[in-house]
RNA sequence: GGCAGCGUAGCUCAGUGGUAGAGCAGGGGAAUCAUAAUCCCUUGGUCGGGGGUUCAAAUCCCUCCGCUGCUACCA
């Protein structure tokens, strides 16, 4: 038994997600988490939602809330997005808990204390208008180069060039319009990520095989362009406050970088378990000096700089043996409709909105069996309902429901004890032991397009069986023959079941349901852990069994066109 | 501009040196237990263009084109 821990990226707190970073982050954790705990492992999946930084002020200003009121009702708001979507993590925190507060001041203190922290004065936008200095993107004006009238401070939006604020003509303030901007000095800590170079290589380097290329090469990537010192305060009153005793109080009224406490959070999070579940130190076990440990994060490709970089670097300069991460996932990004989908123009599908016209496991089915894990991919409703309905109705919920209903037909909806298991059934027995020990070897290696593209052959083979077993014709001539035919299909469905749950657990225990209950306190379905023989022959003669009524309904015509003109599907951006 | 990823059948994608693959869609057939659901067979691609290395290239090299992202103060 291996002790597993997981995280997921922050989904940041300014909104419900999208499918985009569902499936990048949360689900795909998840559905790992639940692999992990389905074959026996100690799990403990972690996340929380990423609450500081300019964005979240600006966004409770729009709401006309302070910022702590807006924090507090967004994250409720996704906790129970994510909740509906089963998304069973052991605790969803908050970047802005006292425990992750502690952590952040704890680690400044440490890389202070070892060197790793400079002083530094910059030059930063100032916006008189709304008494707040301003990131460079907040600031608006005309692109120098391309002539565009609204590029960004740090980037022309119509040329691409990368800006500085200053070079802007006629610049004003993004927030309020205003051009009463000027520069002022401002005096910031820096984390002097470049001295980290070599050992960020070496371990870099030592994973090179373990991450997907995707993460490798982002990670190269920064190495190669020579990796900056970066600074890691900002000028903004939401923030975990710079102590006092660092740097002399320089730094007094300035709060740390979002994306130095984002990462914290981990461990932030994990605290906070312990202390909602009065497990003391355990946390501890988790993170620090946990050499027992295994650690596996989920991300979208825009957060692997600082998982592969900021935040080892923040492990490495601490001087303590804080768990660096041994596996990362990383995704490419979900398009919709060959665009992006986009939460400032609502663009796309939100969770909360998705979980309205069909149940999350749909979603999950789907989302997973179409992660983007080598390129971008794009979701269409008309993509979303031809999977669903050939997969999820055609191939596996009728495969339940004309087993189940054959079985009440013909023998009394009690499994059949007559005959014994022959060649057709030694033969399935033998594909199923490839196919479920294929299907386990993709979900260990975390590749999920391949793993469902396997789960989903597995359900095809089921169906082949009962064509070539055909029991309706044989219950004519030899009910033996038929009741051997529908024990095994019988017990296919109970194998379904089980190797269903991680990427659809309330389907699977409805599944499950229909054959037998789920047995003991039923928070996990097992992974399949004998061979298929005895697999596939553990239902006791006489035991009833429930008809399949429709597991999965198919989206209809009618549900398309609706959804397409609701959600603004068919023209790409 | 620089860097990274991607470009394979109508669609969504596997495939990193050895005779081009899967699922869906399309065509034909079988079966009639089932949500008209299943099963079998099958049509379909000069692997973005061009050049090179090699006995052999989707795969390695060069070059061009296209899409996407990043470019360090959005997260």
């Amino acid at each position: 038994m291996e002790r597993i821990l997981i995280t997921s990226a922050l989904p940041y707190i300014n909104g419900i997600k999208h499918l985009g970073t569902l499936v990048g982050s949360m689900l795909s954790a998840d559905v790992f988490a639940r692999f992990k705990k389905a074959r026996g492992h100690e799990v403990l999946f972690i996340c929380a939602t990423d609450e500081h930084g300019t964005p979240t002020e600006l966004a409770a200003m729009e709401a006309g809330k302070d910022v702590r009121t807006f924090c507090d009702e967004q994250h409720l708001l996704q906790k129970a997005a994510c909740e509906k979507f089963n998304l069973g993590w052991d605790h969803f925190g908050r970047s802005s808990s006292p425990q992750n507060r502690e952590l952040t001041q704890h680690f400044a203190r440490q890389l202070w204390k070892n060197g790793f922290l400079e002083v530094r004065t910059t030059k930063q936008v100032y916006s008189n208008a709304d008494g707040r200095f301003l990131p460079d993107r907040y600031v608006i004006g005309t692109c120098p180069h391309c002539g565009y009238e609204k590029a960004r401070g740090d980037q022309c939006e119509n040329c691409t060039r990368v800006l500085d604020p200053i070079d802007l003509i006629k610049s004003r303030s993004a927030v309020s319009g205003s051009d009463d901007i000027e520069i002022r000095d401002s005096t910031h800590l820096f984390l002097k990520q470049s001295e980290f170079v070599p050992k960020l290589r070496a371990w870099i380097d030592s994973h090179k095989h373990e991450w997907p290329q995707l993460v490798y090469s982002i990670a190269n990537k920064w190495l190669e362009e020579g990796l900056q010192d970066r600074g890691i305060t900002r000028d903004v009153d939401w923030g975990v406050p710079v102590p006092d005793d660092i740097a002399d109080g320089q730094l007094k009224g300035k709060v740390f970088y979002v994306w130095f406490d984002a990462p914290i959070e981990y461990i932030g999070a994990t605290k906070e378990w312990a202390d909602a579940n009065g497990k003391g130190n355990v946390w501890k076990s988790w993170w620090y000096d946990a050499k027992d440990v295994r650690y596996y994060e989920f991300m979208g490709k825009d957060n692997v700089p600082f998982h592969t970089v900021g935040f080892p670097v923040t492990i490495m300069g601490s001087g303590e043996p804080w768990k660096l991460v041994d596996r990362i996932k990383g995704f490419n990004w979900l398009n919709y409709y060959g665009g992006k989908f986009s939460t400032s123009e609502h663009r796309g599908v939100f969770m909360d909105s998705a979980i309205e016209i069909l149940p999350a496991d749909y979603w999950r089915y789907y989302l997973m069996a179409n992660a983007p894990e080598s390129s971008d991919s794009s979701f269409t409703f008309e993509h979303f309902a031809s999977v669903v309905n050939k997969d999820l109705a055609d191939v596996l919920g009728n495969f339940a429901s004309r087993i189940t209903k054959f079985c009440i037909a013909r023998f009394d909806g009690k499994v059949p004890g007559e005959g014994e298991y022959g060649d057709e059934e030694k033969a399935l027995i033998a594909e199923m032991d490839k196919r479920v020990a294929q299907y386990t070897e993709y979900f260990e290696a975390i590749e999920y397009r391949k793993a469902l593209a396997e789960l989903r052959a597995i359900w095809v083979a089921g169906n082949e069986y009962l064509t070539r077993a055909a029991p309706w014709t044989h219950i004519k001539t030899d009910r033996a023959k038929a009741a051997v035919a529908v024990r095994m299909g019988l017990n296919l469905v109970h194998l379904f079941a089980h190797l269903a749950w991680p990427v659809m657990p309330a389907m699977a225990r409805k599944i499950h349901e229909t054959i037998q209950p789920v047995a003991g306190d039923a928070a996990v379905i097992p992974w399949p852990s004998d061979p298929m023989a005895k697999e596939l022959d553990q239902l006791e003669a006489g035991q009833p069994i429930h008809a399949a009524e429709v597991l999965f309904a198919k989206i209809t015509d009618e549900q398309l066109a609706e959804w397409t003109a609701r959600f603004g599907g068919a023209e790409p951006a």
